[in-house]
DNA sequence: TTCAGGAGTGTTACCGTTCCCAATCCCGGC
DNA sequence: GCCGGGATTGGGAACGGTAACACTCCTGAA
């Protein structure tokens, strides 16, 4: 910056001024410096500038499993809206979901003093833990828990889509609908869970018992062998695609033919549950776009943390040729 | 920092001396000054500390797709080792593979001082810019194009994958294998034709057209719809399993089975491609080892940059039940 | 006994910005 | 022609660390 001021002829605050777009400088001043600038291909240090101001223009993410398929689309969409936000993302994950490396990971964040933090939260142990962050630091969690009024959320209502996928497959005339449950664990698979209960309960239908497991296929293809042995069974709501990708497997071994003998809706509607066998109705969510609101709640409760607010996605059914009307003979059974 | 000093009777300059594990600190004070260290919850200023030194502890991420399932496992795998490594990693995408939004990303992480780069770099495109990268910031590309010279890369031997699953075909008795293949301008796309090709070359069988498209689904089904129709087509090696999931589909559409009809492997091993109808042969990689290598590889570099290595991971075959011997009819023809 | 040398500690300068305040210039109004 | 006040600019002093060097002990060898 030395070097641009002498090589402008102006003083090291002028330089400064013009690189914070000061209205209080001469236009012609203005362009000097930019030229040296440009000739000595000059850029600030942010380090000294984040000693001083406090501000590091640079923002957090905690992450749990940001392999999978949801979390990285997350991931995707925060930094594309980071980015034209003037931000840099940082990112610290955490491999189990104890307080402790919740807070390890948050404090490895505040070290490098970011200016904020978005907690891929699916659990109430991650909102649990921001809660106990400094204050003076923001954070929003995305995708997740709510229910916590401490710390701003972004979400789905996966209750909703639970119930869009639980009556479309009742309008289709079944009887009542099977769930293949995500992990106990996940406040995300109990809301599908009770959105579930609550509209087979609403329609007066039977509610089915549930085995709440883990989001994979394994999982799908294991209860998915014990549903296709129960004839009695013609519709089976999955708490997410993977699993509906097992369930498939399993009616398939077991010669039940979908959607003629059973039907199947699954959750999330990944990239190419399109092209499952049948494809797979299911319920979509736009991660990436969850990702953009997070960011945009963040920066809102950045400027100005007096709105604490949640914003709630509703998510929609996509129906594809895995769910028809039961076979007439069994419907009368 | 002053503060520190002050409750431990001592000078800052001790206190920075305990933080940075100098020796000559004799036990008795160094236990002093943790003590105030713990009692005032004090944590240094990194971007003081990067301010003099010029080392940010941060690594940064240049990447593309990252919400693919090959390049999120990376970012997972990099992350962790980064983390045991004592760094953070910033994360900086791009849209489109131009040189400018590359050099662009590069940029953005110069500005934040990381103290080097590795590129998740499916592309020529990116090594290329990597190159015209400013020296004295190490880079490394991961996970595509080898043969760069100038940039250390870690990367998977798709040859030997797909030479792997060609030879494991013939090998079952196909007379060929024909191939539905990954974008062109993927080297990781063509690699894996090359493979395939040589393979079919030495084994003396005939070399089937391929259409270079995309790597999802859709191509797979569009593409296996034609195959499906060839009574010719018993053996297909698909560039990905994303793309072997739409030949399942089209394939079975046709009323031809997997396996007894037509043989199918995949590539990458994806998570769930153990569940797909039928369970698929496919060529396992590691993503997430693919990017601890690839840190590592890059530690060794900021070291010492004498060492311009590449590193060449070999895939494995997986066999699952999408590959069989052809039928014996068919096998005369 | 003297002195070289290393351990332990403090003093000062500096990293590259921004902030605070003062200084100067220029303009219009009286 | 004098003066108040905004526009424009410059001169330090931070910000919170680390590096370089100096200083004080203390030990052991000559």
């Amino acid at each position: 910056m030395r070097d641009v001021a002498k090589l402008a002829g102006v003083s090291h605050q002028t330089v400064s001024r013009v690189l914070n777009e000061h209205p209080n400088v001469r236009q012609e001043t203005r362009a000097r410096v930019l030229e040296a600038m440009e000739s000595l291909d000059y850029r600030r240090n942010l380090a000294a500038r984040t000693l001083v101001t406090r501000q590091s223009h640079t923002l957090g993410i905690i992450g749990f499993e940001t392999t999978l398929f949801g979390p990285a689309s997350m991931l995707y969409g925060i930094e594309d809206a980071a980015r034209t936000a003037g931000y840099l993302v940082s990112i610290a994950t955490f491999r189990n979901l104890e307080p402790r490396p919740v807070l390890e990971a948050v404090d490895r964040l505040r070290q490098h003093a970011v200016d904020g933090i978005i907690a891929i939260a699916p659990k109430h142990a991650v909102t649990d833990a921001l809660e106990q962050a400094p204050a003076g630091l923001s954070c929003v969690a995305v995708g997740g828990a709510g229910g916590t009024d401490g710390v701003p959320t972004v979400r789905v209502d996966n209750a909703a889509g639970a119930r869009l996928a639980t009556r479309h497959l009742l309008d289709l005339g079944h009887r009542t609908v099977h769930h293949v449950a995500g992990p106990a664990d996940w406040p995300e698979a109990q809301e599908r869970v009770t959105g579930w209960r609550d509209t087979l309960v609403a329609a007066g239908a039977e509610v089915p018992p549930i085995i709440p497991e883990s989001w994979n296929a394994e999982t799908g293809y294991v209860q998915g062998q014990s549903l296709a042995r129960d004839p009695a069974v013609t519709a089976v709501f999955c708490a997410n695609d993977r699993i509906a990708l097992g369930v498939l497997r399993a009616l398939h071994e077991a010669g039940r033919r979908v959607p003629e003998d059973v039907s199947v809706v699954g959750f999330d509607d990944m990239p190419d549950s399109g092209y499952f066998l049948p494809p797979l109705t299911t319920v979509h969510q736009d991660f990436a776009e969850l990702g953009r609101l997070s960011l945009a709640l963040l920066l809102e409760h950045m400027a100005g943390p007096e709105s604490p607010a949640h914003v709630l996605v509703t998510p929609e059914l996509v129906v594809r040729a895995s769910t028809a009307a039961p076979a007439a003979g069994r419907r009368r059974t």
